[in-house]
DNA sequence: TTAGTTTGTCTAAGAGACATACATACCGCC
DNA sequence: GGCGGTATGTATGTCTCTTAGACAAACTAA
């Protein structure tokens, strides 16, 4: 176990969303803490904020419905927002049959302040200015090296520097997806797997200093969580879990609205989880865990022991085109391969019944087929029970969701109003 | 699947605890509604109250530092509960050697009103007042016939009436834990293993129209984990599982200081997640539950196969016995055991991390020597990992906790102030 | 006796949502 | 064109609740 000593982060280069809503975070975060008359006010704006991102344009009146109060309370709590520049009022929206007065739709501003999205890989890192509506400019990627932290600190920051100069506006801060291990109480990395020069690195506090940006950070299944539940498919839904699958394999909970975060950041850590007591060994030590059934490695092994030509470059795409061209047992292997995959997802429902999942990873690439194939097992494998109806869905373009996932962490932090 | 229609519950015979801490429920409950000043007060009630229960009896002053607001808050928070006989002071504790006025610590009145808990098996029904410090008293116990789910009902009101007595005045409402699938929503029975009778009986609805009281239900294990949250070793504590073992399996969760329900309740099925991909045959029709390998039934064939005395009658008590007597194959038998359960637990940690785990049920018999294994074994299972330290513990006597925990889930209601 | 410390209460001020009334802007219809 | 109906957005006084600060009460130690 990497010791990691603890340090004040830098609060400098504040923006004003941070401004305005920071008081709400600070006190309001923790269960034992009473609530202020004023943190209210800091609550009550992260929420408006949420509502609007997942309605879309909508006029006061429509987010005075929709959040249960007074248009008045809406007006009050969204003037200053237009005064700041984060939000602007759309073209008005001609009324119904019904009349009325036209609504006003209002929505993130052009000139609201972007966030820089950092995707860091064992040996390259990616990086992108993401704006509020999820859109991508000043993708920036660079090769890293192993040798030592340090320089590895440096390439990272370079590559940040190139995003950052695509933006005239300075961000919100700096949201990191990291493939690997991570401390989100330290900011930390705890370990990356292929490279082993970064682990213990305290990469939030680092850039932090060099950047004076608020720096959100965790790993690479939460990233996309929180990529979806803004941008994406879960858009607006309170509870749905992302699986990752390929090379490894990795899940992360959005729980009742709120991203799940076990101590330190834990939880999620699917694919050690046993789903065959003394089964196939895995590179952790331990036996039967659920990667030593549902990643390529085992899917590249089970096409060489069937026949398959390149077995080694085998993936979802290559298998499922197989299938299609009636290969002789890719059909079958196929077949298995969505049942191992829908063994971790069925027993995540059952423990935890998010009932929406989003794929991410190799499997998105097998196409409705494996998809639907995954989505049968599950339901095969989970009793029907009331309010439990089951879906699948795929993610967005690996790419793209991992840097909006890195964006998202930082609109979570900063919208993290909590209750 | 049963089909339950929806029906409106009474709201009769409300208590004071009920009305003052409603409001705080209502509209709070959803992440999406708004703060108003006036829902602060009802929230802030709520957490005075729970924190009061945490850290037991306390003064003003302390409430005030622990909440981390002035004491003129908690005074005028409290003043009304004093009023309402909720809360008395007790005799005034002296000062430190630095000096001071001695401080008047607060705790629940013996004039509060006590919870009506009932804990209904598929062939028996109990019940019990249990008062805000955890006391029990007028116990009663009925037996229940099979026939019809009418029948049955009047017999569980018996019951019931027979606890009323023993209080003198009206409780604060009627907590109920099943074992068996529930739906939370509706406070309706799904299905209950051995008594097909009750499956779809709104029980919770029947219950409220029969006795005007709020009635709160869940199935056992979540009963277990708010019994152990507000009387037991779970106190004060955000993040802990509770772990039911013996003929069946069970689990539930409190995640950040709320008890995690899925949708309808759903969530914490662990007996039936996988943990052996084309093992056992399990009698929910798939293969490999954990079920198949970790309750009594498994045990009790493992006797068999080994010539164990008795094997049908074996249990952890009994077993554990038998290898203090260095009986040939028990403590290996015991040792398996031992691994069986802390398989899905281990799973629950990585996907979760708790950290804490309260066993209930039949391991507890098993003692510390069954207790330690277990936990060594999920430790072996379980990588180390920051703030990853992984706890065991030994949850009240069954009896005690299942009446406690169906009290606790009433307390969880009223105080239901989320975050 | 005096200074220091902690508890608990009182009062004025401030934050913020709510109810209500009102102006604005559109529809359909006579 | 005028009129009732409907929906949006703004202005005003009221209500709830926390906060800051002052103060009395009760105790210790020198």
């Amino acid at each position: 176990m990497v010791d990691i000593p603890q340090v004040e982060p830098s609060s400098a280069g504040r923006s004003h969303l941070d401004d305005i809503l920071e008081e709400g975070q600070r006190s309001v975060r923790s269960t034992r803490n009473l609530l202020s008359s004023s943190n209210v006010g800091a609550v009550n704006r992260g929420r408006v904020l949420q509502a609007l991102f997942d309605l879309g344009p909508t006029s006061r009146a429509g987010l005075a419905r929709y959040t249960g109060v007074t248009r008045a309370t809406i007006s009050v709590i969204i003037q200053p927002l237009i005064d700041q520049a984060i939000l602007t009022e759309g073209t008005p929206i001609p009324p119904t049959e019904a009349g009325g007065k036209p609504a006003r739709p209002l929505w993130f501003s052009n000139e609201a302040q972007p966030i820089c999205a950092v995707q860091l890989l064992h040996d390259s890192v990616r990086s992108a200015m993401v704006s509020l509506d999820g859109t991508l400019s000043g993708k920036s990627e660079a090769t890293l090296p192993t040798d030592n932290a340090e320089h590895i600190f440096q390439i990272i920051t370079k590559c940040i520097r190139r995003s950052l100069k695509a933006s005239h506006r300075p961000p919100l801060g700096i949201g990191v997806a990291v493939v690997g291990m991570i401390d989100t109480d330290r900011k930390a990395i705890v370990a990356v797997n292929l490279a082993p020069a970064m682990n213990g690195f305290q990469l939030g506090q680092r850039l932090d200093a060099t950047f004076g940006l608020p720096v959100s950070m965790d790993h690479h299944p939460r990233a996309l969580l929180v990529g979806d539940r803004w941008f994406g498919q879960g858009r607006g839904r309170p509870n749905f879990a992302v699986i990752q699958t390929g090379e490894g394999l990795g899940g992360a909970l959005l729980l009742n609205g709120e991203v799940f975060r076990g101590p330190a950041g834990a939880g999620g850590e699917l694919g050690h989880t046993l789903v065959q007591v003394d089964g196939r060994p895995c590179y952790c030590g331990l036996r039967g865990c659920w990667e030593t059934i549902a990643t390529l490695s085992w899917l590249r092994e089970q096409a060489g022991l069937i026949g398959l030509p390149e077995p080694h470059e085998m993936n979802s795409r290559r298998l499922t085109a197989l299938a299609a061209k009636a290969t002789p047992g890719a059909a079958d292997l196929l077949d298995r391969y969505a049942r191992n995959i829908a063994v971790g997802i069925a027993n995540l429902q059952q423990t935890m019944a998010p009932n929406f999942f989003i794929l991410h990873g190799d499997a998105v690439e097998g196409g409705k087929g494996l998809t639907d194939a995954i989505a049968a097992h599950v339901r095969r494998i989970v009793p029907l029970r009331p309010g439990g109806h089951i879906e699948l869905a795929v993610g967005d373009h690996q790419d793209v969701a991992a840097l909006r996932g890195a964006a998202g962490l930082v609109l979570s932090d900063l919208l993290q109003f909590v209750l």
